[in-house]
DNA sequence: TTGTATGCGTTATCAT
DNA sequence: ATGATAACGCATACAA
């Protein structure tokens, strides 16, 4: 691979010269310029990073650690990431955490050698002291992505509100009843349930909570819930991988979607149109919160002195499909 | 972020020495070398990979190309080989074509910016001559994945051997007739067909091919299919996505599977198993080819020299479930 | 407009 | 065992 030096030797002219021309920078003779332009082509050159970045200048380089790329909405972040970096001149470099803390802190240590010039995460455990130590000792320009880490900039979806819309489309679809998936420390399902309250002073008597995962155990529960509560139910998943696991499960149950029980996801994964019945579920802003997030961490890179922290709750949509659209007959 | 330089000032030490402690190689002074150690790590020190690359040592970065991160097949390769190059103390540099010849031939500049030690390659045309030419002219270890690239290491999955394993499945599950859902140019597609003339000299009249995406169309077409053949009727296609839209569609017309058509997909997405009844699909060997791959292009990088050129074509395995299995009543 | 000199943080080759 | 010194490829301040 050529250098500068180089091509200073073959046009007849000094490095600095080369240097010059090759940044567009300073006014140089048109014929030199032409000849070392011409040299830098003909030989393919490229700049090296590596000496550009020791000599001052940045690395360009975003370090990405998140904790599990083969999940497809995080594989879907990055690929709104990467293309965000590009259009700024910025490339990627990608760790996985697996959520393991000590890969997590590993890989801190990493993007220190590397010199990135800045940092998007998705932390393992967003709020850990231990790890807000850690970040903050790197004096890194960092953005917090789908989580919201006190202290540090975060761009992430307010889950609250997203239940919350769930709980009122379930509402006006006639559900008399509820079944929520997942965990209730769970944002989703604050607002969930604090919507349903609002329309309903006895609701918690018609949910029901189903934190398990194999399919015989929840169709046990599921049957309970359906014995005990006659009407519509309203069912709500944390994700739709999920969702897909509850639709085949009330599927083999004889249970009618949307007619018996209407069934609302998370994610809105590209399978959810496919399937039968097409699946309701919450789109959150992929591309608009990479977008965001890469504008604050440019942002930061480029003022440095500006140490405002910023918060970005943004607002998830859900698509209503017709697994919890009532027909009327 | 402090330097070599930096400790050795304030451990009153020579700069090459403070470099021998942290490297440890040469037999240093034990007092001097726990002065050092010990105002390294009280600093949090780090090593500028920019400094030690342009010392002429590597830059530990392997470039990834790809074409679409945001499929999760693509993703979770990608998984596995950060996994891969971590295990040997590299890291990933990566790249979204999003099929673009545009941007893939950007990247390849990109990467040589950055003198990256090595190159892991989706390409967007395989065997396009000026991709090529331009890979060769890089002089950079390279491995092509998921494709076969003559004239390049490559390992890929083996779609021929994979679309004979379906058609020797089907058959086997009583199947008297065929759809298969895709390209004809596709490999899968060969060798299903191979496999099946093999079994059945009249097979082509019983074949329909469907490359058509409109679920109404897809609908007319399969009616026709089944109108014409009353036997049952094994259907492949050439990826789960396509695969649930089928299992929707034969839902919707009440055609029972798989009594009365059995279907295999292509991925083994984690969905198969969530879904009713439970998909049967081909399993790509996602780790493996990452593995392989990884232990290929580190092989070139250490010993670049050896210019000998691999072909590693892997295979894929059908993983049968209901969705394929012909149950005897 | 152009060349000289210097420094960035390492590694590596010399002496000592 | 350790310290000078040079070199990597580039940017930049300064001199001419």
């Amino acid at each position: 691979m050529i250098t500068m030096t180089e091509i200073a030797r073959l046009t007849g002219v000094s490095q600095p010269t080369v240097s010059r021309v090759l940044n567009g920078n300073q006014a140089v003779n048109p014929e030199v310029r032409e000849r070392v332009m011409a040299c830098a082509k003909a030989h393919g050159y490229q700049p090296n990073v590596m000496a550009q970045s020791l000599a001052g200048s940045r690395t360009h380089l975003i370090g990405v650690i998140l904790t599990d790329i083969s999940n497809a909405f995080f594989a879907d972040l990055v690929k709104y990431l990467e293309q965000e970096a590009r259009k700024s001149g910025f490339s990627l470099i990608l760790f996985n955490t697996n959520y393991e803390l000590l890969h997590e802190q590993e890989y801190l240590e990493v993007v220190q050698r590397y010199r990135v010039d800045g940092l998007i995460v998705v932390p393992v455990q967003e709020n850990a002291s231990k790890w807000k130590t850690h970040i903050h000792h790197l004096n890194i320009p960092t953005v917090v992505i789908t989580r919201r880490a006190e202290g540090l900039d975060s761009v992430y979806v307010d889950h609250q509100e997203a239940g919350a819309q769930v709980g009122r489309h379930l509402h006006e679809e006639g559900c008399e009843s509820y079944v929520f998936f997942g965990n209730t420390v769970d944002q989703k399902y604050q607002g969930f349930v604090e919507i349903l309250e609002e329309q309903d002073s006895a609701f918690r008597e018609k949910l029901t909570i189903i934190a398990i995962r194999d399919s015989n155990a929840v169709e046990r529960e599921l049957q309970k819930h359906f014995e005990q509560h006659p009407g519509r139910t309203g069912i709500f998943a944390y994700n739709d991988r999920r969702a897909l696991q509850i639709l085949g499960i009330l599927n083999k149950m004889g249970i009618e979607v949307p007619g018996r029980a209407g069934l609302v996801g998370f994610d809105n994964t590209y399978m959810c149109e496919y399937l039968y019945p097409p699946l309701s579920s919450v789109s959150q802003p992929n591309e608009a919160m990479a977008v965001k997030a890469m504008e604050l961490l440019l942002h930061k890179i480029q003022q440095p002195e500006d140490i405002h922290v910023e918060n970005w709750p943004m607002r998830a949509e859900l698509i209503p499909r017709e697994s919890s659209l009532f027909r009327k007959k």
